[in-house]
DNA sequence: TTTAAATAGATGCATATGCATGAAAAATCA
DNA sequence: TGATTTTTCATGCATATGCATCTATTTAAA
């Protein structure tokens, strides 16, 4: 069964090849990072968030809301960055449950070494088949996606 | 920083919204489908690609290229198809190396069961903000990334 | 204030994934 | 033909994920 090509596609299709396309490029580009020995995406998400936050640090909630991450999941991924030693994990001062995690110098030489190689595989292996409309109207119609 | 809202997007951010729109509707539907007592999307996926397959089977170096899976993952996935009883696993006849997976009466009622709950999800979490143009470009523009 | 409910974060345990590699058959080549 | 390379699929082992639950603290309610 295929579908004419006058006809507008079926929400599920446009949701399938959403998934197909979005998974193909992430799998490319996580795997050019992992070539050029860097570690994975969700690294570089976690520490461009405390780079850009107020004084570099967040906390795990806050970084919760802002990454695509379940709270078990964010916790061991800030213990990892601890061990390789890119970010820095203190005691909140003004809420004794919580904690504030810090970007240190050597996170962010981590997100300036990997961002040429991270910039080259999303150009090549998703923007190289797009034009500027392309782009604008992507943008666009899955902002209306987004919480 | 912030995109002037005139410029188009950089590619970059292009994509980024393209991976959290694409991970936060499959995270809901995903959500709403164990709530439901089914199985995970990719079970689906692949009965899905059985039942289209010509005499309901295919071997797995075959679904690996319709579906976004590494090989070791479609093998032990498989595996777990054939114990819950909704495929089935032969020799292949005409290549000793291979296997040919076959779609039970099982796995297509498992489809039908999971189609209902599995369209509304995508309804609400994704089709329920766009309009039929919007469907249409994503469709159009997101074949340009596919291979 | 004392008690109850909600929030922040960590973790034990089961399951799933990634990686490297293995075995076995087929395809290619000399 | 015999040797080499490719292809197909499986699996042992390390790591990562999901789920449920736990502790500690804060917030809200009685």
């Amino acid at each position: 069964m295929v579908r004419k090509s006058e006809t507008s596609p079926d929400p599920i299709d446009a949701w399938a090849r959403l998934q197909r396309a979005s998974g193909k490029v992430l799998a490319c580009v996580e795997s050019r990072l992992k070539a050029d020995g860097f570690p994975p995406l969700a690294w570089y998400d976690i520490l461009l968030e405390l780079r850009r936050a107020d004084g570099k640090a967040l906390r795990p909630v806050d970084i919760e809301k802002r990454i695509l991450l379940a709270q078990y999941n964010v916790s061991r991924l800030i213990d990892r960055l601890v061990t390789a030693g890119y970010v820095d994990k203190r005691r909140s001062p003004e809420d004794g449950r919580g904690v504030v995690i810090c970007l240190l110098p050597e996170g962010e030489q981590l997100l300036k070494s990997m961002w040429p190689c991270y910039r080259e595989a999303v150009e090549a292996e998703f923007a190289a088949d797009l034009d500027k409309e392309d782009l604008e109207a992507l943008w666009r119609i899955l902002g209306k996606v987004l919480p």
